[in-house]
This record gives structure tokens, sequence and C-alpha cells, in this order.
DNA sequence: AAGTGATTGCTCAACAATGAACATTGCATC
DNA sequence: GATGCAATGTTCATTGTTGAGCAATCACTT
């Protein structure tokens, strides 16, 4: 589910293609944090949105850094990035109930009810 | 961050622990399909926690099934599933907290200000 | 200039996880 | 019984990902 590599990489893919349609000269240690991945995991990545056809490099603006790249987002690549999206939202917010559901379930757990003098520490079984 | 393979194993071993723990007698596949993650990985994942002693594999209550186990958790399991509660919590209301701005921020790009006669189908870069 | 430190893109071994197989076992219908 | 079918735990090649390190470049001080 949550789990799966290729939905995963979809997100991932459709993260970076964000960031870097609003800021292309963003490094990729920058990506990498703002994404949520390794520095390694950030040029595999932007190695395989190159591959694509999404991204190519163009010049760094600033002081003619010779390190660093500006990684823009061909015309391809924002077709790319429109058509996911809603495709990424859809997930997200089945992820988000998830959570909620989640996260309220193990309350309920921390907590157990108050309201009588029900006997402690005894789990409910199935 | 999200994407660290510690605490995404953490999380998988916490659920694994929890599962178990309601019902000792699910099969790989199902805890796979539970937690997310593949059948080799459900595997692989309950290696670990025999490895680390928290399980323990005892019999299959019907029928003598030869083919299944069934996964109980040692004292040790049960402290550490303890243990691990309160971190994963945490850490899924911080999740939820980021998913729920993420959602937010994407809607909010798609549908662009309506309230007043703004130019439409121009993001606003920055 | 020369040196020092920080930051860049990049590489690589080690590991984790997948997905598709496999052998074995139980259940059912003939 | 025998035969087919579904479900179990297990293995393995392939792939993704990490974390640490690399040379090259920039900024800054001496």
């Amino acid at each position: 589910m949550a789990g799966s590599r290729k939905t995963s990489q979809e997100d991932v893919h459709f993260r970076v293609l964000r960031l870097l349609e609003e800021n292309p000269e963003m490094s990729q240690r920058d990506l990498a944090q703002a994404v949520g991945i390794s520095v390694g995991g950030a040029h595999y990545c932007l190695n395989a949105l190159i591959e694509k056809g999404l991204i190519k490099i163009g010049n760094f603006s600033a002081a003619r850094d010779k390190r660093r790249y500006a990684y823009i987002l061909t015309p391809k690549g924002i077709a790319e990035k429109s058509a996911l999206t809603g495709r990424f939202l859809k997930r997200k917010m089945a992820e988000y109930e998830a959570l909620k559901a989640e996260i309220d379930a193990l309350k309920v757990e921390l907590e157990p009810t108050m309201d009588d003098s029900a006997p402690r520490k005894q789990a409910q079984q199935k």
C-alpha cells in the first residue's frame, strides 16, 4: 500500500518537480532535505527525471558558480507534474484519513475509558 | 526525515508488534497487507523480531496446520511495544500535521483565489 | 597568492525491500 | 485414495536507498 515502491517514487518525483518549478536553482542537498530523502537519493532521482525528459540542466544564474546547476522543467515535465497533481492529492488525502484513524485508535488505547470502574491493565482481546 | 530508514523500520516493527499482540495467528500475508509491505518483507521483518527476542514462534491452534505459525510476543516484546508507542504516536502526529499542510497548500494551488477578479491560470511565482 | 574551510555535484559499498517464484501442506471434489 | 486448487512460509535476483566519502569550486583571511 503506502510502502509500494512505485507510488512512493511517484511521490518523490512529484515533490521534486513541484519544488523545481518554483525554484530551479535548489541544490541537491536542499532538495533532499525538503523532500525527505538522502543526498545520493536526490542525485539518483534527478538523473531519473532527466532520463525521462522531465527536467533539463540549465545554467546557474548567480556569479557563474561552476559547481551548481539549475534544474529546469521541460514542457513535458510541466505537463507530467500537472498530471501527477490529482493523483498525488487524492493519495495524500487517503493517507491523511488513515493516519487520523490510526492516531485516534492509538490514543484510545493509551487512555482507557475512565467513565466506569473497569478493571485496569486488562486489554480487551478479540 | 520521513524517509529515514531507521524510523521507517521502527514504524513497521511497531505495527507488527501491535497487530500480533491482538492476534498472534495472523499469516505473513495478512500482516504484509495490514502493514503495507510485501510478503517477503513481512518474513524479513518477523525474522528480525525473532532475532531481537521480541517474538517467538508458537503453535498454531486450529487443526494442527503444519504450514502456519503463531507469532507470540515475548515479555521483552511487550515491553518494547509499549516503549515504542509514545514515539510512534508523536511521530505520526507530526506527520499528520505535515500532511495536512501539504494538502492545504496543494488545494490552494489548484483553486486560485476567487474572491477578486484576479487573472486566472496565473500562479503566483515567488 | 596561498592557505583554510565550507559547499557543490557526484560515486560507491552496504543494506533494505520488492515482486515473483518455489516447495509444502491442507481442503475439496471426483 | 487420487487429483486439482488454494494458502502457507520461504528464497532470490533485481532494484531503490542510504550514508559516508570524494575531487572540484567558492568565499574568506592572511
